[in-house]
RNA sequence: GGGAUCUUAGCUCAGCUGGGAGAGCAUCUGCCUUACAAGCAGAGGGUCAUAGGUUCGAGCCCUAUAGGUCCCACCA
């Protein structure tokens, strides 16, 4: 370890180092100790087909920030970390790598296909986890899962087989969401609904026995060749004697029922619908009512199948183009109208979905969803910002039975065994070995993968070893928070909720943390096909992980989008500069001199207790916001406390006495400096882990003193009464403003810096003359003055010397030659309507007496102090106005 | 159709349970002051979307309006 820091900060010469030293010493890992309180986050599982994305990057600074937060408090926290096989996504990606080399899915063998599967995971499954590293994320990588892995896998089984025994999974054919691109079946969650410029098709249908037609309305026209019956309003008038009679379906040429039902709406398009219960989900209950039958018309693949006709073998598209100009020949097209529906899509592939009735595997909702409610509207799982819970009630209120079995072959394949012979089913984990009803015995295993989310739903559980009872599940579990991003909550929040509470019998996470996307610099999504993607490696190769971290956060509302800019990277790179110079600055100086561990607390100044009352009550607040999970607003107000009041003021205030030989407060000031500067490193830390780390590390090293090996494990620093603000601290403020008017003046006045100046403050009152008096240096650094004098009366000073009010005194600068009288004026005038302004504010409110007698006794107290001190201010600026107009 | 959310300085955004409008970037003016020009010091810039209401007091609470974004929803 260095004993000084680098002339330059460099955020590449530390990370990598930082991170293979938290590595080597294990810090990240967890283990089960009854001794210290647990707190634990399941990191969301990234992808293995993933690369880091910005919405990783602040997914996992946010995480990552928590949890050394809570490590520093003495947590025992474990972030347990993982990747998703993301089963469809993956099965996705691998057909477009086999498509590359001339490969279709028919030429392998699902084996040969899983292998491939392997493979993958094998060689891009760790990308994004070395990406988490770069990032600093402190996981506990020893504890690394994958859904796919034993322990999951095992997990997945066992849920399977509980939830069908209970008879919470059920196998039916139903009408399900088919996309005819990636072959399988897709969960509701998985449907986009995307608004599409679409045509509205008014097709006449002949009525049987009679002369006349019935006009129908439909924007799927292809659909017809599947219609079992046109429906109209039960109450509509006039369709009253159409009821029960039969329609010709045109081209088809099959005779279909007229029925009544309430789901038509009268005053939409002409009144009668086609209904077709095999491809459309309203139609299939119509369907059901009335004991119509299905007519399936489509292939997997979306071209018309046999019971098409002679459309046979058509896409749905080409099919659609066909009919309606056979339609408009045989003179039954009324009109086509423009029409803009939503239309289902694939979120994967964009494709139109379509619907369609196959068996498959579903999870009854009704019960299991139950607890999922109850306990999230009873506070026992919260989510922040609240709002949040309103996007979980609308999907939780309104769930449907959930289609789990996916015609892939990437993933957890479906335990469930069918006789060859009698067809009985058998649910197991194993291939059943007994025999069945028949006495066949030969059993084949469904062919089907279950849903990616199945097993994501346990993981909270399924990481900590569940099935199997263990140490970890009954120390770490429940999680205490989750945190991911609004557009998943449905998709994954949702279903961890109800699977922790039927699997544990316990929530799996109290808090769910939410936060928005990460969005380009126009406020785009950032996505691959627009290129607009900002690459978080590149942005940690320029300015840090720190940099990037820090930008993620600061000056951000949870649950809020918000913009990428590589100017607000760079300026908390700035920042990460700031710091790394005020800590070789203080590093310089104590280097020089030793300083006690402890500080005699007579010695310290003024100064000193005002900026460790500051960093006191710094710590009280940024603690609170953080408990709060008010991630930005801690940060920003560490960042403000460091930047301007310890580096801007404090350490200048300080120098003198460093810089002194004999100054007998110098032990104090070094030892003062070293308190604050670790102190914010601290604070600083779980934001900036890596130049926080090398700082601590660098300091310690240098004095020869230790408090932890690292600074990931060193005490969170507490509020401490000792330094709570009082009257010395706040003198400082009155200092501070003196300089301010002092700085001002001189710039107003464009005197060069170079040009110093006597400083004379004139104060009647006793008090206000001791503080200048004991702060006369601060006027030398940092008011440019080369002679200070304080006295009770304007004595001795030049009329036209220019001045600044501060409360209780008036300050001079006397620049005989400099005066520039208008400008003077001009400056007074101005801080005189200021002061004008403020004094009709407060006086306007104390004469206010339903003011006086409602405002608590506190702001009342605040008001009349503010009262008396701009009266006073008042009346030296019109003084000195007075002067000057004469 | 239902719901959420936003509208604050030129830009991007903070603003905790209502009590004198903030930051970063950008702009302007001085400074190579021995930690830092990735810096220091100063300055300009906002009727907090609009209209009502509640309150002693509203950027914040309530109602309505306008505009933006997003989610959900089976109107064929």
């Amino acid at each position: 370890m260095e004993k000084e820091l680098a002339k330059t900060y460099d955020p590449k010469n530390i990370e990598e180092k930082q991170y293979q030293k938290w590595m080597e010493n294990k810090y990240f890992h967890a283990e089960v100790d009854r001794s210290k309180k647990p707190f634990t986050i399941v990191i969301p599982p990234p992808n293995i087909t993933g690369q880091l994305h910005m919405g990783h990057a602040l997914d996992n600074t946010m995480q990552d920030i928590l949890i050394r937060f809570k490590r520093m408090q003495g947590y025992n926290a474990l972030w347990q970390p993982g990747t998703d096989h993301a089963s469809i996504a993956t099965e996705v990606k691998i057909l477009e790598q086999l498509k590359k080399e001339g490969i279709n899915k028919e030429d392998l063998t699902r084996e040969e296909f899983l292998e491939r599967a392997w493979e993958w995971k094998k060689e891009y499954g760790g990308r994004i986890i070395s990406q988490l590293k770069k990032l600093g994320s402190s996981c506990d990588w020893d504890r690394e899962r994958f859904t796919m892995d034993e322990g999951c896998n095992d997990a997945v089984n066992e849920v399977f087989i509980k939830l069908y025994e209970k008879g919470y999974i059920y196998k039916g054919s139903k009408i399900i969401n088919w996309c005819p691109v990636c072959q399988t079946t897709i969960s509701d969650a998985e449907v986009e609904h995307e608004e599409q410029a679409g045509h509205f098709w008014h097709i006449k249908y002949p009525i049987v026995g009679e002369d006349g037609f019935v006009e129908v309305a439909t924007t799927r026209p292809e659909t017809m060749l599947g219609d079992t019956a046109v429906a109209v309003h039960p109450e509509d008038e006039r369709y009253q004697h159409l009821i029960g009679k039969n329609v010709m379906l045109p081209l088809v040429n099959r005779e279909i029922p007229v029925v009544a039902d309430n789901y038509v709406d009268k005053d939409f398009g002409t009144g009668v619908v086609k209904i077709t219960p095999a491809h459309d989900p309203n139609d299939f209950e119509v369907g059901k009512r009335h004991n119509l039958p299905e007519i399936n018309v489509m292939n997997d693949d979306a071209t018309i199948n046999a019971n098409g006709g002679k459309y046979a073998g058509m896409g749905r598209y080409e099919a659609r183009k066909l009919m309606v100009s056979e339609l408009q020949e045989l003179g039954l097209l009324v009109k086509v109208e423009d029409h803009t529906h939503n239309v289902g899509t694939h979120d994967r592939c964009k494709t139109t979905v379509e619907p369609l009735i196959k068996q498959q595997w579903f999870v009854k909702m009704d019960e299991l969803i139950k607890p999922a409610i109850e306990n999230v509207r009873n506070g026992e799982i919260q989510f922040v910002p609240e709002r949040f819970d309103k996007i979980y009630f609308n999907w939780a209120d309104n769930i449907r039975d959930w289609c789990i079995s996916r015609q892939l072959w990437w993933g957890h394949r479906i335990p469930a065994w069918y006789c060859e012979k009698c067809g009985e089913v058998v649910i197991s984990k194993t291939h059943p070995t007994e025999s069945c009803k028949c006495g066949h015995g030969h059993f084949k295993q469904d062919e089907d993968t279950l849903d990616t989310w199945f097993s994501s739903a346990l993981w909270p559980f399924s990481t900590l070893g569940w099935p199997n009872k263990t140490e970890d599940l009954d120390y770490f579990y429940p999680t205490d928070v989750l945190v991911t991003g609004y557009d998943i909550i449905f998709f994954w929040v949702l279903r961890m909720v109800f699977s922790g509470y039927e699997q544990m019998g316990m929530k799996p996470f109290s808090k769910v943390l939410i936060h928005g996307l990460v969005r380009d610099s126009q406020g785009r999504k950032m996505s691959k096909s627009l290129g607009n993607g900002i690459d978080p490696l590149e942005v940690i190769d320029k300015y840090g992980a720190d940099a990037l971290r820090l930008s993620l956060v600061m000056g951000n509302a949870p649950g809020n989008d918000m913009r990428f800019y590589w100017e607000r990277v760079e300026s908390c790179r700035n920042f990460a500069n700031k710091v790394w110079n005020a800590s070789r600055f203080i590093m310089m100086n104590l280097e020089k001199a030793a300083i006690p561990a402890e500080i005699d607390e007579k010695l310290l100044t003024v100064a000193d207790k005002w900026i460790l009352s500051k960093v006191n009550s710094l710590v009280n607040e940024a603690t609170e916001n953080l408990e709060g999970y008010d991630l930005g607003i801690a940060v920003q107000k560490i960042y403000d406390f460091v930047w301007e009041e310890f580096c801007d003021w404090y350490i200048e205030m300080v120098k003198p006495r460093l810089y002194s030989e004999t100054d007998e407060t110098k032990a104090a000031a070094l030892w003062t400096l070293k308190h604050v500067l670790v102190s914010s490193l601290k604070l600083l830390h779980p934001y900036m882990p890596f130049v926080t780390e090398e700082i601590f590390c660098t300091l310690q090293e240098m004095l020869g003193q230790k408090e932890a090996d690292s600074i990931m494990i060193a005490e969170w620093p507490e509020f401490t009464e000792k330094f709570a603000y009082n009257e010395e601290a706040e003198a400082v403020e009155l200092i501070k403003e003196a300089v301010k008017g002092i700085r001002n003046v001189r710039t107003e006045m464009n005197v060069p810096p170079s040009r110093k100046a006597t400083v004379i403050v004139v104060s009647e009152n006793a008090k206000v003359r001791s503080i200048f008096n004991d702060s006369k240096v601060f006027f030398a650094t940092l008011g440019y003055a080369n002679e200070v004098l304080i006295q009770e009366d304007k004595a001795g000073i030049s009329e036209d010397a220019v001045s600044t009010v501060v409360p209780g005194a008036v300050i001079y600068i006397p620049f005989t030659d400099l005066v520039d009288m208008e400008k003077e004026i001009e400056r007074l005038q101005k801080e005189k309507e200021r002061l004008e302004g403020e004094l009709k504010r407060v006086t306007g409110m104390l004469a206010n007496p339903n003011f006086v007698n409602k405002a608590p006794e506190a702001k009342l107290a605040e008001e009349r102090a503010k009262l008396e001190k701009y009266t006073d201010m008042m009346r030296q600026v019109s003084e000195r106005l007075e002067h000057f107009s004469k």
